[in-house]
DNA sequence: ATATTATTTTATCCTTTGGTCAAATATTAG
DNA sequence: CTAATATTTGACCAAAGGATAAAATAATAT
């Protein structure tokens, strides 16, 4: 299984940092700190992704990362700041696609390669978008706010573009809102229920003829059921 | 927020109980016996959707049910044997719709009737829901077995339907288990990422004129996505 | 090489947590 | 009403878990 990491600026205003990162006035990530940093994040988003915020353990999150706890506390403070860390790592990166919706391009294309981009994240980060599922389904304690603002707002934006494609007769007449969460529950599941994919069908997405034969399949019905009259 | 509850007699082989349940040679539940079962596995249904099966813990649960950890104890002997009940109880009723799909009727009414049933399962049991999603995300170390065997078993007999129904004609050539999964993975987003449904509309399933216009909405598209061409 | 700074480890602390016990308190049966 | 049984509780325990301190070990700069 590949080694499941984003990179990633601490990204604009979204869950700001509080500490900028290391230890005194930094002075630059040293190289044996980033390589730590990112063996920590990453060993951290595998355990979050499989017990959820309060039932992942620093013990084995250090395991995974292959240092002592007090190692791995001298580079996160706490559980909640690694946590922290690991929801900003996400949040930017599972939003970006929606992004690029293009009112100046046909929902054809558009809509085809925002579901493209999304399940092109369901398999290169499935334990991120676990990370992110478990957030949610736990009430958001964390990334409420930010769902209130950014992500309000962002696909407010973007329910503008589809209403604009709708008007024009491009596509047919559904409700943006429940169109995007559709697509987000669509792709989502592959990553987070891939146990069940794969007791279903014995594939999982690292596959790439079931990839393939997924992303088709997907798109053929969404794309079928929001096009032509 | 009605009390979320399932009734359902411990169902036939899966998951099949340990021990009876009450202390002795149980000889039948008493009211008062009942009453506190219910409300534990209420409680439990509802931390467990919360915190994952690890994040949770018996203090909490207690508090919820209104009663001491030792007393909670007397009625399920172990974390884990409280988990397996709520478990147990919310399966076959999360797999049961599915199983009505049948092959004599068209596919317009049954996969609308089958829609319906899952998004009310939605509407209905939401913490059942995410306590779902929440073991089959952590790798399913409980349920494994289950899906291996019995789920799989459903979901090829009923793939078989839908094959069926595609050589009549009578819808377009879809893959029957990417059919499947995408309406479990829409209907289930509702529930499982209800924070977020309701940061982005200020809305949830518990609004009627908002559960209608979701099971139109959904309905709508994946109808369209599969009949007709 | 040496002083300075960065990293890692060992030992330890305190709290939480799943779980037990035995004593109390209800409930039910006869 | 009394004995037997079922239910409930408060006091504990040992293990796990988040976090700190201080000593030891590397790196780096000069």
């Amino acid at each position: 299984m590949a080694t499941e990491q984003m990179n990633l600026e601490s990204n604009s205003s979204l869950l700001a940092e509080a500490h900028p990162s290391g230890h005194k006035a930094n002075r630059r990530e040293s190289r044996i700190q980033a390589r730590n940093r990112e063996r920590i994040l990453s060993a951290a988003t595998e355990i979050f992704s499989r017990y959820g915020f309060r039932g992942a353990t620093l013990d084995q999150i250090a395991e995974r990362a292959e240092m002592s706890k007090p190692n791995l506390l001298y580079y996160f403070s706490s559980k909640e700041e690694l946590y922290l860390s690991v929801l900003r790592n996400i949040l930017e990166i599972w939003l970006q696609p929606l992004k690029e919706l293009d009112e100046k391009e046909s929902p054809e294309h558009e809509i085809s390669a925002y579901i493209d981009q999304k399940i092109e994240f369901s398999r290169l980060y499935p334990m991120a978008s676990r990370v992110f599922a478990n957030e949610i389904a736990a009430g958001a304690p964390i990334l409420k706010p930010v769902l209130d603002t950014y992500l309000r707002d962002v696909v407010k934006k973007k329910a503008r573009v589809i209403r604009k494609w709708i008007k024009r007769g491009e596509m047919a007449d559904v409700d943006p809102y429940h169109l995007i969460m559709m697509i987000w529950a669509v792709t989502q599941h592959y990553a987070d229920f891939a146990v069940q994919v794969d007791s279903l069908l014995g594939r999982s997405l690292d596959e790439q003829r079931f990839y393939n034969q997924t992303r088709k399949n997907i798109k053929r019905i969404i794309m079928k059921g929001i096009l032509g009259g």
